[in-house]
DNA sequence: TAGCGTATTGCATAGCTATGCATTGCCCTT
DNA sequence: AAGGGCAATGCATAGCTATGCAATACGCTA
């Protein structure tokens, strides 16, 4: 009556009388029980397949009292749609998906950017177990209210560092920087520049910036910082900070952008003003993004496990891990053509 | 007793008391109903803020009998997990999200390769009204168990173009391999390539063929087909056609790559073998993902409205057209370095 | 004042499953 | 043969909401 198309469920009720036996036997055979023969549990299973049964996942839920999903929010500029979501919120996204199959759960997407009302209640409706948050950290009104809602006794695990005590899982920042640092002084560098900021809402490349920098003068080298303009990582701000570079006259023969997409307008200005890369500069990135391979020359970088980083956001939401676990995913290094001219790439892992 | 920490939801019955009403008056005031009135609807409103209720969806689908939700599947290579995913998919993917999130409905994504028990009932269970399929043509296995879902009555929206007669939606392949064909004539080429393949398995690459060739016998330009290698339309199988391509001595000044991931290859094997793009050849993708602008030079391309898809998949599901709908997405042609050296970039969308 | 229409609200139930507890039937022991 | 223990199954209910229908109250007309 309320709606044409329903063409009445098939229940466990259906099933169970088809099989001669009684509703809970049917839900007791179909969940695996073991108090159920062996004989009970054929005859079920075949009523079940005559019948197209299917359990009902919204009542089962809601007589479990939990939903097997974890809603995963990719946080997005103000602004912009989807189209301008980060190529690695995407991949970090897959590295989710995939966590989340290894253990059964189920994932809800969605993206966000400024409307409040749009910001989901997924624990609160009883949609899902908790929350993943990715995405963009420029779009400072999502992530406070995310915080909010964590600080809520919500199930909530971040990638990357957002401001308060709450779960969150990034790359090995710390590592993947010394690596960079290593690599290109290793190559000859002696005077290198990592581009990136220092603000508190970019806590990620805080890290990257001041690891780099206190690796670079271990080794004897001095670094310096080229702070991009505020307000999101994009190619369009590599390029200015490069430029700004350029025509501050400063002298480097070393690069390192925090993240690749900054490295790719690090690239774009340097080739504009007609220098080499990696004859008279090197230059290294950050997050390892497929596009990263598709530069000329390709872009070396530091590559997190994002399969690994996907099992440790899933891990903190589906274990509720009562401590604030804060927890670091492996990088490693890809050698390509913007540091070194060889023709031959090569891999090098961080510890643990 | 189930579970230790679930803290006692708190349920319209909670609200009711405390605004002194009754549970049905509650749920109706909560969902807007115009029979309340607004003294009522006040107070009610006002219990549930203090109290923190929030509909339990899980209840209200079971009762409603619907699900709000849409089921996503990419369809992944057979070997290869989330890392594989081709960027066009989540950029498509995100389409999805907006499109749903436009129209109230959660998005329930999951990427899926070749283990048969993973391929989800959703809509059988409840979780989903209907699935919307994206991802590699190349799993046929895959692409079989969903045309069977497809057939066996429920709402399956498929991205591309599958084997048999159920609702898809695709990139207007032909208005968008015209526009190469025209815009690579127009640059003065005379002797065109086109990079793809013609197998039923890859109906989209096939329409794109047929019509590029076609359009160019139009303008009185000769093109032939370089047939890649068959599974999956990657970088790797563009550079292996390319460099057959240049093996057998065929001469061309033109080259539409059906696909931007076959494009990088070509342009690989491209600069590999010391030709200039665009001065030697001019080249043109499809599919206009994000990392086309990246590659030196950057890559002119054929972009779908991926936002419009979006809605187009969703609206497949959402309104149930029961007449098996075929849509197609308008494109627009970006015009960039890889077919032009003005370093002048510029657009001209297709009719429609 | 009685009667009636309308605006609000409450009552009762369906939607489907999982599970605690009671019950049944059977075999084995003494 | 009687009693006890265990394996297998059924009964009844909770989980929370949305909604058809009944009931109430109120105002207005005659």
């Amino acid at each position: 009556m309320d709606n044409v198309r329903k063409p009445a469920r098939v229940t466990s009720f259906d099933v169970a009388e088809r099989a001669g036996v009684s509703q809970s036997t049917v839900s007791r055979a179909l969940s695996g029980s073991s108090v159920i023969s062996e004989a009970t549990r054929d005859k079920v299973l075949g009523a079940a397949q005559e019948l197209g049964y299917f359990v009902d996942e919204r009542a089962a839920r809601l007589r479990r009292g939990h939903t097997g999903t974890i809603s995963t929010v990719v946080i997005c500029k103000p602004g912009g749609g989807a189209r301008d979501v980060n190529p690695f919120s995407y991949a970090l996204l897959g590295g989710i998906c995939a966590a989340a199959a290894e253990r059964g759960l189920e994932v809800l997407v969605s993206l966000q950017a400024e409307e409040e009302r749009l910001f989901g209640h997924y624990v609160e409706r009883g949609q899902a177990e908790g929350m993943i948050v990715i995405g963009t950290t420029a779009n400072r009104t999502a992530w406070d209210y995310f915080r909010k809602v964590g600080e809520n006794t919500q199930p909530v695990a971040y990638w990357g560092s957002p401001l308060g005590d709450l779960d969150w899982v990034s790359s090995d920042n710390e590592a993947g920087a010394r690596l960079a640092a290593e690599h290109l002084v290793e190559q000859g560098c002696k005077e290198l520049i990592v581009v990136g900021s220092h603000t508190s809402t970019q806590r990620q490349f805080a890290e990257r910036v001041d690891a780099f920098i206190a690796r670079a003068k271990q080794l004897g080298v001095a670094a310096s910082l080229a702070t991009i303009e505020p307000g999101g990582a994009r190619r369009e701000q590599g390029r200015m900070a490069t430029e700004a570079l350029l025509e501050g006259g400063e002298s480097f023969d070393g690069i390192f952008a925090v993240c690749d997409a900054l490295a790719f307008g690090v690239m774009e200005a340097l080739q504009t003003a007609d220098l080499s890369i990696p004859d008279d500069v090197k230059l290294v990135g950050f997050d390892g993004i497929p596009a990263s391979e598709l530069t000329t020359p390709p872009l070396t970088t530091i590559e997190p496990d994002l399969d690994q980083a996907g099992r440790l956001l899933v891990e903190a939401i589906a274990d509720g891990s009562e401590e604030s676990s804060t927890r670091r995913v492996p990088v490693r290094l890809l050698v390509r053509g913007s540091s070194e001219r060889t023709g031959f790439s090569f891999t090098v892992n961080s510890i643990g």
